[in-house]
DNA sequence: AATGAATGAGGGTTCATTCAT
DNA sequence: AATGAATGAACCCTCATTCAT
């Protein structure tokens, strides 16, 4: 950096910064990911996601190398906001089943069921950046869970794993539909499933209680 | 049918018998579809069954002459299994909830999932024999779920749609995932809804309670 | 295998021979990647080739899961019937340089540029089937060269690598031609060669003769 | 040109004179590209070619409308290295052999394989500039196989398009491969030509000398 | 003038479906 | 009736070319 760069405010970063129009299309195409992940599942054609995006499809694989890359980036972005509300449902909410309930809500919102490939073999959880999120996301999550536990709200025999897949499954949409009119439904769903989650359990639970490991260790 | 129809001895009877052989085909494609369809999903090749059922991919093509007619015939057989579940745990359970919670466990085993298809728009639900079945299983989950409410078991603000639809999500196969180790999880889910359902309500249910023909509603 | 079995003449094979229409199909593609392969090179559309057989595109999959699969049966077959014309020249032609004048022109007619991307780095010479074949051509040429070479009538500075080499380029039609007219080049080109490798040497051969396995180190 | 333009003392030259960075951008590409279709052969992605330059694609196109203009671009340079190669050889060279012999191996270095293209139908060798320096070339190389003959050194039955056809051939990249250890064959394979070459010839060629015109007219 | 980005077309491969044995 | 084989359409991905900064 010289002096006239200095003074030179237009001057280029070092770290080639996206152009403006590119930047909202990795944008757009992530979004997009993020619904048709939801709605197909891992095995959504691409192009499917390029047209709902209102790209071509080469501009996809301009910003993500392949479906790998391109369904990583919708992880990392699900995660984090999908720890971000979860933090701040914990940091906010006076109530410890408050918390829980309000982070289950945000979280279907998020489209926390975009994380489904994450359970496949192909994906690979050991990535640093990912590996991160998950650390990050399971950590608030898990302080959640904890913290209803403890203070007698939530049932004791459940773990953050079971939360985390009847959470998937239960706002995945109807299949071949354009979700219309189901959201209806996945509300009441979630409501019933914490009202299942609340102590006094009422009943014994089978099997023991999953954790996030656990779903790594189902894939093999 | 022509009177010479009538007249001729060795016509083939109206639904015609197939050959030992071919019934026995039929048979095992309907079988492996199922368990395909909740393995792979409802895009599982259709190479892949006719490979478990041990057949030619000609020979799935003989017995049902498309994708469609393949599911329509799963769907019929895995309902007509359900409908026979429900109406035996009505007449032989004593206690009201029980029923319930027994149907719901056996609809699981009966893989109640491979019926998300039929929530398709694509399905044609005004098939007569489709909505024969239909009724079958729909009236005889009712009537579990009816006499749960009267006899105060069941909370009220929640209908046969409710069910049905959380039922399947929650018994929906992982997408991608070849499923490893993941019925561990589907029964501590239908049991951690069925606690919810339980009355007394732990809380107020937002919407109405859904029934099956909201589901034809919804679809659009 | 039973005597009822030994009096049926129609019994199938227990190893499933191939339909006739299949087999016919399938020495097409052979026949046609052949063509295409030497024309184009080792990245030849195998669209084009599919074209060039008269068949779908699919069913070159059929017979030959990959490109891979398709150039190894293409070499396969190349080299084994470049190895029998080496064997039939060596074995019926009196004259030691006879032999390899007549091996070099047929060589060129069986397609020996086909062999072209077995120097690529993709392709498996370890393989054991196309070890053998290539053991079996190269011993068969090497036989020729040497004989040629003990009478003195062939240099003794070259080896058959270069041959092989050499044989390859000049064979090779000028690209984007439908080779018109220039087989009339192929010949006179062949016969020079030949005359460059006469003894006695004409000139002193910068580096080493070049030998098959040579061929094999030169890829990595 | 108007009368105007006369009059302007600021208008460009007829050749545009490019800026110094473009014009040194525009030769890096022809050399990148000159190297990359020796090592990729014609199908190389320009893209690799604008790497290889260091520049960007679209600066590539500035320069070069299309593949076409930028293969026609490469040919010419290397006609116009080539023919100067050979004059300097007809006019330092004593011996005609050693003057066939030095351009041959002169050639060679400065990739006349990359020509190929030019014997393709897509090529157009009547555009001017491409006819001149053809014509160019092909005088200088007739003076020396001219000489080489009338000298008694170079056997009379073969002609300049016979040299010039099997030269690109020899030279040419092995396709799909990177090339690696190939020169070492090439230098061998020229020089065995060009024994092939010399007088008295060991054979009668069958055929008839090919001109620079027969390639032409065995384009078609 | 130089460039990063966008795009449509094309080739590779799979799969639902049809055909021929 | 059963089956292996054939096929075209769909999807993935690359690349030549064009566009916008």
């Amino acid at each position: 950096m010289t002096d006239l760069d200095a003074m030179d405010a237009t001057v280029k970063p070092r770290t080639a910064r996206l152009r403006a129009d590119a930047s909202r299309n990795r944008e757009r195409i992530v979004a997009a990911a993020t619904e048709a992940l939801v709605e197909f599942g891992p095995d959504v054609p691409l192009d499917e996601v390029a047209r709902r995006a209102g790209v071509g499809n080469a501009t996809l694989y301009r910003h993500f190398s392949d479906r790998g890359e391109l369904i990583r980036q919708v992880t990392l972005s699900v995660m984090a906001r999908t720890a971000q509300r979860a933090e701040d449902a914990l940091a906010e909410e006076p109530d410890a089943f408050s918390a829980l309930y309000r982070f289950v809500f945000e979280a279907a919102e998020e489209r926390i069921g975009a994380l489904c490939p994450m359970l496949s073999e192909a994906f690979d959880r050991e990535d640093p950046e990912v590996a991160g999120q998950v650390q990050r996301m399971e950590r608030a999550i898990i302080a959640i869970v904890d913290r209803a536990q403890r203070t007698g709200q939530l049932r004791p025999d459940i773990a953050v794993g079971d939360l985390m897949v009847a959470l998937t499954q239960l706002t995945r949409p109807l299949p071949g539909t354009g979700c219309v009119g189901f959201d209806r439904f996945v509300h009441r769903h979630l409501q019933l499933f914490l009202d299942g989650l609340r102590a006094p359990a009422r009943s014994v639970l089978v099997g023991t209680a999953a954790t996030l490991e656990d779903l790594k260790a189902g894939r093999k």
